[in-house]
DNA sequence: ATCATGAATGTCAGCGCTGACAAGCTAAAA
DNA sequence: TTTTAGCTTGTCAGCGCTGACATTCATGAT
């Protein structure tokens, strides 16, 4: 065994941090991995060396020996969303704390292929799994891909296949029931929705919930109605345009409005005022998710809060707890947030 | 050299796809990091093998032989904004680009010291550089602890020590000169600044351009007025605050604010409209970072355009381009984005 | 026909770590 | 006292790849 002088920029290994305690590498590895089965005195005196040579593990090594990672990836598509900046961060906390890393992939939506971005790029960097959401979570040949190669994955709010792998979601039926409460009590009696993409089970799930609720409080039929937007950026003009159509097409003018989500609120808070109309005193506006910029917005939107960071960070735990518990997957609140517009 | 069955599920090895050529591990090695001096014949058998066998590089054991990670590190503070999203998509794009891939960092400013999530965090990673932006990049003590390492590092946007390494940045004084002359030519004639941190570099150029240049037109000086906004989260408040005061305490009311970034510009927004004011009508707003938001709220805000993405696309390039150009640090331009608040 | 010359290819150690197993040791059980 | 069982520690190969170096081979110059 050859050391390298003390003095040496190179990083301490194993062998220098065993010879300087006088035991062999393995135990230290022991140590520097919690291995139970050391003696308390040499666990301390190797302690003691691993500080004096500030040893730090070199990953590529562990890994090589052991065939794992500790990456987890993620695609992060083009657009910069407030979806996925929850997701990212939730996730990267959760990497900190189980002592894993994140590895990012960008992805432009529409552009290319997912399945393409994992061959070229995800894969190439051997994460341990991968974390997937809306819309990459319900694209079932990069499923197929993943499957393949036999990469481990954790699906965030899938639509499709749901049990295809270990998911979390939200359940956002709560919310929007407590939205409907709310707006019923405050009096608004015609209802409008503005969609999400028709693909998306959320979406089905809000828009069921929203126009059941409203049918058990028997509110008439006729006071409910829904409007699909373009989908073209930015989205909030999409809402925008959504709104001025609904209020030129329809008869009975809604009092309230739920968006699928706050940048279509926002969107339909321009249209609204557009029209003359003031928020929230004519026409309430709601949307779903909480983001920031619900804040922001004069006046501030109320909004269904989910918990987006925390689903990213209990996927990061699921993967990081090793065993694969796929019949605990978790469906966490979603709540109602009353700020200004309704 | 002992083969795993070619219908086992672990991956193939360079030794698998050079048996499968007929040829050593190491010409393998050489096609496959595109070396010269491989005749074309054996190359073009190797290419084979490489697609039969779907053989694909172990970073791990790459890593470990060469002590390169080709992984490139970066921090990610707490609260999820445009700025840092932006900085992570052209990151990402460029990792994408040199075959590096992305790994992200959590870490809350102000609630831990930046030093601590790089020794726990990112150094474990093994990264072979890292990115760093405001407030990160200026932290003395965290540039130590990575020169201590022999860690390269990038800084984008940094205020103090600008030599100590390659670093880049925008040209804020160009976009602000646009605004002024701008904002001059649509008549107006009293201004305001919502100032930034006062201890960041671009703060001070693009307050002291702002006053600057509106003295160069012929301004008096008595319309020329500054606050310093309290900063709370969310930032917009601030924003609101702060114009609220500024209005309250001013003789010669503003006909034209100008914020620090559009947070600020965005709450002011709301500010203004308390007042019982017009936007753009009675007071111009404009803002700074052309975030997205900017076109989310209602006039669209005009704002001065940085090119955040591509400073991190470029950060990364310096890195991959292995040699450090210091000579070539890298300033690119602003410019102003008129929509309807100014 | 002979010899440089340089291109093409191969050999092999070793990067730092851990899994599987072996060996040494202590203390309780027989 | 001897045996057994359970801790504790050590040995060693090998994960897959590449750098340094050695070897082979073709080609044109002599």
């Amino acid at each position: 065994m050859t050391l390298t002088p003390p003095n040496s920029k190179k990083p301490a290994t194993l062998d220098h941090v065993a010879a300087l305690a006088g035991v062999s590498a393995k135990t230290v590895s022991r140590v520097v991995n919690r291995d139970s089965n050391v003696s308390a005195k040499t666990r301390e005196r190797i302690e003691r060396a691993l500080r004096e040579t500030g040893y730090r593990v070199n990953q590529a090594a562990r890994s090589l020996a052991t065939s794992r990672s500790y990456l987890i990836g993620a695609f992060m598509p083009h657009l910069s969303s407030f979806y996925f900046a929850e997701i990212f961060r939730g996730a990267a906390k959760a990497c900190r704390q189980y002592g894993y890393h994140l590895v990012l992939e960008e992805f432009d939506h529409g552009a290319e292929s997912v399945v393409d971005r994992y061959e070229q790029g995800l894969r190439g960097a051997h994460c341990d799994a991968l974390i997937l959401t809306p819309p990459t979570c319900d694209d079932e040949k990069l499923l197929d891909a993943l499957d393949r190669d036999g990469m481990r994955y954790v699906r965030i709010a899938p639509s499709k296949q749901i049990d295809r792998s270990t998911a979390l979601g939200a359940d956002d039926r709560q919310g929007v029931e407590e939205l409907v409460q709310h707006l019923w009590a405050t009096g608004r009696r015609s209802f409008a929705m503005i969609a999400g993409p028709e693909d998306h089970l959320a979406a089905t799930i809000r828009e069921r919930t929203f126009f059941q609720t409203l049918a058990e409080l028997g509110c008439d039929a006729t006071r409910l109605s829904i409007v699909r937007p373009e989908w073209n950026e930015p989205i909030a003009d999409a809402g925008r345009e959504a709104t001025l159509r609904l209020f030129r097409d329809l008869q009975q003018k809604p009092d309230a409005i739920f968006a699928f989500n706050d940048e279509l609120a926002i969107g339909a808070m321009a249209g609204v005022r557009e029209l003359g109309l003031s928020i929230p005193d004519d026409v309430a506006i709601a949307g779903f998710d909480d983001s920031y910029v619900a804040q922001l917005v004069w006046p501030p939107l109320t909004t269904i809060h989910q918990p987006i960071a925390d689903l990213a960070f209990r996927a990061v735990g699921i993967i990081a707890g090793s065993a694969e518990p796929r019949g605990s997957d978790v469906w966490l609140p979603t709540n109602l947030v009353v700020r200004g517009t309704a």
